[in-house]
DNA sequence: GATTTATCATCGGTTTTCTCGATCAAAAAA
DNA sequence: TTTTTTGATCGAGAAAACCGATGATAAATC
């Protein structure tokens, strides 16, 4: 192919459409006439033929120069439309951000926030896609997600991460459980427990065991629940007891249940970290920060985290 | 308005989107990597926004990088589309062609020789006007018209003309008039004759009288007609006598009527010429004198000049 | 017909932009 | 750790774009 005409090309071509005149087309463009003429006689050098009439009476377009000039405006202003483009895009938490979350998450946090989330950044457009840790993480490096709300610490090569705020974890049992009214709770009494967890892949479940110092217990469990609504099922039908994580709770998990829960004790208290993550070279660190923020003060207002 | 992006600059991105790689982009581009890199930088800083994700395992786009590339490859399209135009449009005698044509040779010449040219060139659209000359001659000054055909010489200034053929002028009498078997007419002959003229503007008014040195007549004259078929009913009429240009008798414009014509003598032959003429900066005379030869051809063909 | 004016082309030199090759830094892979 | 990959950066050189002056030519005017 051979050279196509350049924009500044094309800019000499429509002011001299405008004006007919190479001196004034020339001042329109800022330039000196014999630029204008050169740039012009390379223009229709490339495209091969005659675009402008020279005369001494001014200039004038042949048929050809006509229907280049109309279609060098189009160019011209999709071009100069880029720039607009690039200036919507760049206001803050505006725009598609695919965001993934992991379920234990997903249904207590996002319901509580999104609403103020939309009213205060009416261009954003969330595209929400629910996971568990690894599949998400792995979407995240793949560029299929931007961005990922999910509990820390988790292994996340090459992404840079943010804690927004500690979801403790609390001990749920049947009200009529000896141990329902327990007043400290060290996470050491637990081990006597036929804790029910999640199954494998939920990194609730790897979290709270973690986080009480408990052996994983895989293999020994009766039943894994594959969500947390189907585990408090469990425990609610007095199959066992469990560790919830606060937020839950707090967003009413348990309502209608006859489950009760007392905090465990330990210093730290025994918790997983709610926290966002994304490529280290994310160019939209920024914006993904200013919703941390976001995340932090409204999940606060709902009374999720204290 | 800042500067728009260069073509150059979103060819460089629209690379880099098929590559994900800033050394193959820089490959296919047929530039070195720092060129690329340098460009791409540009171009971000022109947007005043992120377009790509730099990494170490390959680069890829942010969401307004993606959209900038679509419409990108949409620009740079349409700007190599322009040399397409322009090449097809350089094909000679194709696209719009504006012509004027004098009244006195429009009727007779132009249905005789369009269905060939048509034939011939099938891309060719003519524009017809048909004027006076001083009104065709004043558009194709103003860039309303492309090109002229009309009776020489004439006095247009800036413009270039090219004679085609020469067109005799014939006395044209009743068949029971005293000079419609006289074999040898001499032009002084029609001094003594109450000749009837187109009126004035027309230019083959002067061209017939000048053809045969005859004084201007106006004033004198009873009638002026407006037209050829006019003037051809007034002599059939009995009127009077005229001068009608050989080619539209040949052109079958005095059927079915009792007019004879005879030829006028005299060195050279009292004839006007047909010919072209088009402005002299006009970048299609190429096209124009092809035009020209085939009028010539077409005309001999169909019998309106020997 | 000579002169002036208007207009665009052209030329040499200058500034700006573009490009290259080499090198550097950082992350990933071995 | 060492090696490889990959993009950024820097200085030098090449290319281009641009300017100002001059030239050429047709039109307008005297």
């Amino acid at each position: 192919m051979i050279n196509p005409p350049s924009l500044q090309q094309l800019k000499y071509l429509i002011s001299l459409a405008e004006t007919r005149h190479f001196g004034q087309a020339a001042d329109a463009c800022a330039v000196t006439q014999s630029t204008l003429s050169a740039g012009l006689q390379e223009l229709e050098s490339r495209l091969g033929a005659k675009l402008v009439e020279r005369r001494k009476r001014g200039a004038m377009l042949t048929a050809l120069g006509q229907q280049v000039v109309e279609r060098a405006r189009h160019i011209i202003s999709e071009a100069e439309a880029l720039v607009d483009l690039a200036q919507a895009a760049r206001e803050p938490l505006s725009g598609p951000l695919k965001l993934g979350v992991i379920p234990t998450i997903s249904p207590y946090l996002l319901p509580r926030i999104m609403p103020a989330l939309r009213r205060r950044h009416g261009k954003l457009r969330l595209y929400l896609t629910e996971d568990l840790s690894p599949r998400i993480a792995e979407k995240l490096d793949a560029g299929e997600l931007d961005l990922l709300l999910l509990a820390l610490p988790y292994d996340l090569p090459g992404a840079e991460t943010m804690a927004l705020f500690d979801d403790a974890f609390l001990f749920a049992c049947r009200k009529d459980h000896e141990l329902a009214r327990a007043n400290a709770l060290p996470p050491e009494r637990l081990n006597s427990e036929p804790l029910l967890l999640l199954q494998d892949g939920h990194c609730l479940r790897d979290h709270a065991l973690a986080a009480c110092n408990l052996m994983n217990r895989r293999g020994a469990q009766p039943f894994q629940a594959t969500s947390l609504p189907t585990l408090i099922q469990m425990v609610d039908n007095g199959i066992g007891t469990t560790l919830l994580p606060a937020m839950a709770v707090a967003a009413g998990a348990l309502k209608g249940t006859g489950i009760v829960t007392r905090p465990v004790t330990g210093a730290p208290t025994p918790s997983r970290t709610i926290g966002l993550a994304w490529r280290k070279a994310s160019p939209r660190h920024d914006e993904f920060r200013l919703l941390g923020r976001d995340i932090v003060e409204l999940s606060t207002k709902a009374g999720l985290t204290p």
